[in-house]
DNA sequence: CTTGACCTTCCTATGATGGGAAGGTCTATC
DNA sequence: GATAGACCTTCCCATCATAGGAAGGTCAAG
């Protein structure tokens, strides 16, 4: 299978794909005879994994460490879930920075009138002197 | 002021101030004889405007818009409401997204013995050949 | 044997930030 | 005055994951 098709098959671009043999993170593929990388079952299902694990927001270090612990068959379950963990604790780090601003934003909104007047706390606050 | 005393005057760095000039988001400071840029009490209110604008997390291209209506006495309220409030969105999508990996991975790591075995349904759904 | 779709590598950009080098300036102390 | 050290200048590089594009090679179908 071509790059394209592995692309398809994966929904990883050719882009990426390209990109995570590079930084190590998969395998180098195989090649035909003219240069063109090959793909089989067994590099899709790491590309899906990959996929994946980027869906659920997991950073390419993140990912290498899944992966190792994905093919090694002596791995400890309980390495895979701190990991897991681990990056849920940094999401809801995220969120609640996120949440505090979003809470801050709609008092503010709240607070102003929003029509043609001039007079707006959400500036007023931004442009205080001090605070 | 040189410029190490408004980066500590006003929370953003002096290596953020020459940025935020470079792109022209405030205007360019007026140099010393020597070439030393210089601020003063209007420029540090700015540099504190674009700085509490960040930490609210809005980016560079909509600071430059509450910027403008800042310093615009004739804007209308309804503008400035309206870049919070489309800000807020933007804030809540990413929320979202981001309980939404929260929720599936405290499923999985739920499911996960987190022991020395190597099962593990957090690797079993990254790894599913179809899904 | 040409056309068009695919592949290759290499370079560039993103957004906001920091690190650092090479060199000029200012200030306080001797 | 000279020197030390803190500050400033510009310029280049790196981050992280992703995309765009150019120049050129390959493949399959007509």
């Amino acid at each position: 299978m071509n790059i394209g098709q592995a692309a398809a098959t994966s929904g990883v671009s050719a882009k990426m794909i390209r990109y995570y043999e590079e930084i190590g993170l998969i395998p180098p593929a195989a090649r035909t005879a003219s240069g063109y990388r090959s793909y089989g079952e067994r590099e899709i299902n790491i590309l899906r994994f990959v996929r994946r694990a980027r869906d659920l927001g997991f950073s390419v270090p993140a990912i290498r460490d899944l992966l190792a612990l994905w093919q090694d068959q002596g791995r400890a379950s309980g390495d895979v879930k701190a990991l897991a963990l681990a990056h849920v604790g940094e999401l809801t780090r995220k969120i609640a920075e996120m949440r505090e601003m979003v809470r801050t934003l709609e008092h503010l909104a709240e607070a102003c009138h929003g029509d043609d007047r001039p007079d707006c706390p959400i500036l007023e606050e931004l442009g205080r002197s001090r605070g």
